[in-house]
DNA sequence: CCGTTTACATTGCGACTGTATTGGAAACGG
DNA sequence: CCGTTTCCAATACAGTCGCAATGTAAACGG
């Protein structure tokens, strides 16, 4: 076996640096070069580890998802034994809002792909099952958490994710700040759930 | 005078041809020579219209937003004298989604613009006040047709405008059918205004 | 020690980009 | 008829792009 290196990490590493690029030039920045020179290497080497362009697009299109998952699981393991739907659903939606400096800069590379993808169908198909996943999550949680009876989960959830995504876009375009959308992200939830009962 | 011809004329053309270009192959694909292809001209005409190709994009952008004021207020005329608030909502902004192929390219280069100016805050500033007036109009639209007591107009307009926003990007995306979007638009009615009070 | 395999670096190529420049046709005032 | 101004076409130029090809250093098996 000839010189050997963690596959893996140089990925990340160079996706990493795409996330920058992407971040701060937007996605037609993307080159070999300019991702190489984030990176701190060569275009020779980016070329040895992704073939193509679109290849290290995907590629990065993936690291995108598994941080969001990531965020999301960490946000949920934070909560505890078994929260209530309502704070469960808070819990995971306002993690994936771009409500800081970090979750902004992957939110605009988010927002790029968004519209990448939505000339490249094929690219896109990838991401329909995430969201029928996603929708049925929330439709059973909405449902677990006894939301009014004038509610119908299914459409509720469809009508949540979208506040999210909207609201994400907004937070990006910096239209209003993060503890609007957060108030809004509430406001949403007391719609479906009724008004929060505070605890004396 | 020497040789006249329709300034406007020729930029709307322009403009039209650009649209062609990024709604099906993405704001990327949008340089002087694929626009005047597609406007069936020569680059230099192009040029000679929009000195720079960021003054043909910033154009472009304000064609979009044209198009969708003059889209809103001919639903809102076609309703006709003076509607009721919901009504009212409901027109304007099952207008402003992208629900059919016409609506859909245009929404797919509404997003890249998004995306775009993401990166260029300089233009996003503009949207901004767009933005402001329209949730402030929202909202009183909300207040005026007698929401129910526990719903704030403002948070309210916040999450209106976010599910639509969301909504678009969902159906542009492919992930539900229409049917399902407005669904989810008279849902969210339902939510603020309380359920529709059907006519015997 | 040797050959093979992996990991990069470098260079080159053709296509494309935005923009500047130049040139000519057309239309009008004088 | 003439000059000027507008419209547009054509071309030139420097730069970037993705990608392929080539070269080289390193690490390991035999």
């Amino acid at each position: 076996m000839p010189k050997r290196v963690d596959h893996r990490e140089r990925r990340a590493l160079i996706a990493d640096a795409l996330m920058r690029v992407a971040a701060d030039q937007g996605l037609e920045a993307v080159s070999l070069r300019h991702v190489a020179a984030a990176a701190g290497a060569s275009p020779g080497m980016v070329q040895h580890y992704f073939r193509t362009r679109d290849e290290m697009m995907t590629f990065a299109l993936s690291v995108i998802r598994e941080r969001n998952e990531a965020r999301v699981s960490r946000a949920v393991a934070a909560l505890g034994g078994s929260p209530r739907p309502r704070e469960l659903l808070r819990a995971m939606l306002s993690e994936l809002l771009p409500l800081d400096e970090e979750r902004r800069a992957d939110g605009r590379v988010a927002l790029a792909f968004l519209a990448y993808t939505a000339v490249r169908p094929a690219v896109a198909a990838a991401l329909h099952d995430e969201t029928a996943a996603l929708l049925g999550f929330l439709a059973a949680q909405i449902r677990a958490g006894g939301a009014a009876p004038r509610v119908d989960p299914d459409r509720a959830a469809v009508g949540l994710l979208a506040v999210l995504e909207g609201l994400g876009i907004y937070l990006l375009g910096g239209h209003y700040p993060p503890e609007t959308a957060l108030a809004a992200l509430d406001a949403q939830l007391d719609l479906i759930f009724g008004p929060e009962t505070p605890k004396s």
